[in-house]
DNA sequence: ATGATGACCCAAT
DNA sequence: GATTGGGCCATCA
């Protein structure tokens, strides 16, 4: 079992319509201050969006601190799911993360 | 084992 | 607000 499922698992808990950052999941997966593991393990799922068990992975809702999509392989395909969810992106390719952010409580 | 890079973040300039 | 420097760990050559 890979760390990184940690990561996929707290990825997967962003509700839709939220976003979330790297450095957020990573503190919620319990890898405070190791966002880059995080853009890692995302990037280990490339195309497909989906992990070593075969489980999807939303990756799309996770974007960096910044407000803006740091993927420079799916980014369009990434804005496009993000808008699917009803998030709406800023003239300049950003989101207002206040709006947006999932601060991490459990939907239900 | 070493060096370089990476879907990042923070602080300083 | 754009750029630079440091930090974190995993992956590739």
């Amino acid at each position: 079992m890979n760390s990184y499922q940690h990561i996929y698992d707290t990825v997967r808990r962003i509700p839709p319509g939220k976003i979330s950052s790297y450095g957020r999941i990573a503190a919620l997966a319990g890898l405070a201050g190791q966002a880059r593991l995080v853009g890692y393990a995302l990037h280990a799922l490339r195309t497909g969006g989906v992990d070593e068990q075969g489980q999807p992975v939303p990756w799309w809702r996770v974007i960096n601190v910044a407000g803006r999509i740091s993927n420079e392989y799916e980014a369009t395909l990434q804005r496009e799911l993000l808008e699917a969810e009803g998030i709406a992106i800023d003239a300049r390719n950003a989101i207002d993360l206040e709006r947006y952010l999932w601060d991490g409580a459990v939907a239900g």
